[in-house]
DNA sequence: AGCACGCCGACT
DNA sequence: GTCGGCGTGCTC
């Protein structure tokens, strides 16, 4: 008889006790067990210590379902790592971290693999009877040199020719248990592979002489500088080893052809997980992964709890991007877990970016990380020139100053493309009434509504909801309604009308909406069927646009002045991106920054000096202000209908940290985004020059918090490492 | 998080 | 007299 210590998915700081009938139960095999009057699937976490409980009054466990853990020593470390930094009940951490399938009550044991195999008549029957069919003739000729699993069967022959081939008796489906063993390294081809250039070469040399044990490398390389390239030959000699690489890219990053790029170069399945796969799909790979039946992994955020058996090696690639860090739930940092994973396992990670972030750069100076740096372009990649141009009493036209537009018209003139980056969708960000100034709001949010002229609808971005344009001004009935301001929509039509001669084409997450839609809208762009490209964001990440020659920056003076002390950092990032996707060596391209501010130090900086010394001057720039990396901070976040509620909440906290030596309080403070959603938002910053003194005081009050009473009238939460203050 | 228990308003 | 509103509190 044993106690044994569960991890329940319950948002309380704690385990809780169960009785088990055998000796022991190993930590990280899920049972089911009743909690007051339901039933719930936890994952054992321990061995009760507590033995003063009163053993009567404790349950049995009801079922245990796993007959070996499903984490291994490594994530069970990595989670108690989380609960312990994010201050983050253990049970909703164990439940982040393991499939949805695993997390009702899934086998963890690989499915039997579905595979097709020929009938006898299938092994005699003349193959040239099905010369008209040439799909099935080729799957017919295939399975005769081997058993094909049919899912790859389905992408490689069609789904037509398998049910046409089974109605013919020709081929039959049958289940074969997957093999255990590793299969993919008899796959294992090298595809002839690019000189490295000196840079690389060192890049590639330092990281492979330290491939068994534990180093963080930051891979600093302007865009085009073939950091991939560093990956590939880094990863080939993980894959000679027999052992296994997980790669984590930024959430739009995860496309088609960065997959195809390291299935090509090593013949071998890459294992994949992205948003758009189902539960099933997700537990295949993570199954595979956990036997070691896929060499290379690639995927998204959460992608980095997936289990190893041989690790090798770790790649976070665009490290600087901020989907990295998720933004509800538990708030973890995959890049800063991934430190800590590649340290348990004692492995090397490679963080790549062409614009680091402040915090990694800062570790790389202090020497925690290893700077390896790509300053060479390969191959025909070229750099934009960066100019300010001023637009202090200039005529602007749709947000476009003339001396803009004079300068599209010559570059469209020689058959390039031209584009425009502005941050706000929809066709102006505000309507307002021209004879009273009545702006729309939305009462939810008490912002301005959006005017998204195409839907003939105002919309909220910050809450979705939306309603028709009216015709007359709420307050004074006047139906002199104009929108205020300029979006993608209204400057694609402005554009349109001025360049009446070009194709214009809009990229933002509106257009691009529906699958395959954002593909297709860069391949035309690339098949130079647009000359004109407007867009937000999107444009920015990881695609390459030969044709263009002139990139423009409608508005960067919002970012300038922002009350998000990252703003400025996230404006440098994107504008050095941006520089980097556009033209080629014999076409190089210009980039123009509308601002209001030309003689700003830190824009002056970038266009002047590049990321890497705005970069230093922004670093010096933290320093003096004590703010990160230079200082630690912590965010507690309150929203509630009642502000009242919501500050009484943070107020208690306050006053539980006013003793707490180190740290520093500030708030509670109203949001950002003051009101959202029809509800109140307050915050309350904890800011320290130590991170343990701040890691101490919250480990300190944290039950205390839990038990507030006021905490369960209001939503509420703890971000540790805050990115985002909204 | 869920679910039960509990104590006050409008209904067959 | 009951049905049900959601505040409070507990779950090994």
């Amino acid at each position: 008889m044993a106690i044994i210590s569960v991890a329940l998915p319950i948002p309380k700081r704690q385990l809780f006790d169960y009785l088990y009938e055998g000796a022991a139960l190993p930590v990280g095999v899920r049972v089911r067990v009743s909690f007051g009057p339901r039933k719930l699937i936890g994952v054992v976490w321990g061995v009760s210590e507590k033995l003063d409980w009163d053993i009567s009054k404790l349950k049995s466990i009801e079922m245990v379902i796993d007959d070996t853990p499903i984490f291994n020593p490594t994530l069970i470390k990595l989670c108690n790592w989380l609960a312990q930094y994010y201050k983050h009940p253990i049970g909703d951490v164990v439940q982040t971290a393991i499939p949805v399938a695993l997390r009702k009550g899934e086998s963890s044991l690989a499915k039997p693999m579905q595979y097709l195999t020929l009938s006898d008549v299938g092994h005699s029957a003349d193959i040239n009877s099905l010369s008209r069919a040439p799909k099935q003739r080729s799957l017919v000729a295939s399975l005769r040199n081997q058993d094909i699993i049919k899912s790859k069967a389905k992408a490689d022959f069609g789904a037509a020719a398998i049910k046409s081939l089974v109605e013919k008796d020709l081929i039959v489906p049958i289940e074969k248990a997957s093999s255990t063993a590793s299969t993919w390294q008899q796959d294992l081809i090298i595809q002839d592979k690019p000189m490295a250039n000196v840079e690389q070469a060192i890049a590639i040399s330092c990281i492979e002489s330290k491939l068994d044990q534990y180093g963080c490398f930051l891979l600093d390389g302007i865009t085009g500088s073939g950091k991939t390239e560093v990956y590939l030959q880094a990863i080939e000699q993980v894959l000679k080893q027999g052992k296994q690489v997980l790669i984590l890219v930024p959430e739009i990053g995860l496309t088609p052809q960065t997959v195809h790029r390291f299935k090509y170069r090593f013949g071998i399945d890459v294992g994949i997980l992205h948003s758009g796969l189902n539960n099933n799909e997700r537990l295949q790979v993570w199954q595979q992964s956990a036997n070691a039946q896929l060499g290379i992994i690639i995927g998204t955020r959460s992608a980095i709890f997936t289990p190893m058996l041989k690790p090798g090696l770790l790649i976070v690639d665009e490290e600087h991007d901020s989907s990295y860090k998720q933004q509800d739930g538990l708030r973890y940092h995959a890049r800063d877990l991934a430190v800590i994973r590649a340290r348990e396992e004692n492995i090397p990670l490679v963080l790549g970016s062409a614009t680091p972030a402040l915090e990694t750069l800062n570790n790389a100076l202090a020497g925690k990380y290893h700077h390896l740096k790509l300053n060479e372009r390969a191959g025909n990649a070229s750099l934009a020139t960066q100019h300010v141009f001023d637009i202090r009493q200039q005529p602007l036209q749709f947000g476009v100053a003339l001396g803009m537009l004079e300068r599209m018209g010559q570059h469209l003139q020689q058959g390039s493309q031209v584009m425009l980056f502005i941050n706000r969708r929809g066709y102006a960000p505000a309507l307002v009434c021209h004879q009273c100034g009545f702006v729309e709001h939305c009462k939810r949010c008490e912002k301005p509504f959006t005017v998204h002229k195409q839907l003939f609808k105002l919309q909220c971005h910050h809450c979705g909801s939306a309603k028709s344009i009216p015709k007359s001004c709420q307050q004074c009935q006047s139906n002199e309604l104009t929108s205020m301001g300029v979006g993608t929509e209204q400057l694609e039509q402005g554009l349109a009308d001025y360049f009446p001669q070009y194709s214009s084409i809009r990229i933002d997450s509106d257009s691009a909406r529906g699958k395959n839609k954002l593909d297709n809208m860069l391949n035309s762009i690339n098949n130079n069927e647009h000359q004109i490209l407007i867009g937000t964001q999107i444009l920015s990440k990881g695609h390459h646009f030969p044709n263009v020659t002139l990139v423009l920056i409608l508005d960067v003076d919002g970012a300038l002045f922002s009350a998000d002390y990252r703003a400025a950092e996230h404006l440098a990032q994107l504008i050095t991106q941006l520089a980097g996707r556009a033209g080629r060596a014999e076409k190089p391209g210009e980039m123009w920054l509308q601002t209001h501010d030309p003689g700003h130090p830190l824009l002056q900086d970038l266009i002047n000096n590049g990321y890497a010394h705005f970069a230093q001057y922004a670093l010096l720039e933290r320093q003096h202000a004590h703010l990160p990396p230079y200082t630690f901070q912590a965010l507690f976040k309150a929203q509630a209908l009642s502000a009242r509620d919501a500050f009484d909440f943070l107020q208690q906290i306050a006053q539980l940290f006013s003793a707490a030596s180190g740290v520093d309080c500030v708030g509670p403070i109203p949001a950002l985004m003051e009101k959202r959603q029809g509800q109140y938002r307050m915050q309350l910053l904890l800011q320290s020059p130590q991170r343990s003194s701040l890691q101490k005081a919250i480990g300190q009050q944290i039950k205390q918090i839990e038990t507030l009473k006021l905490g369960n009238k209001i939503r509420w939460s703890l971000d540790i490492d805050p990115q985002d203050f909204s």
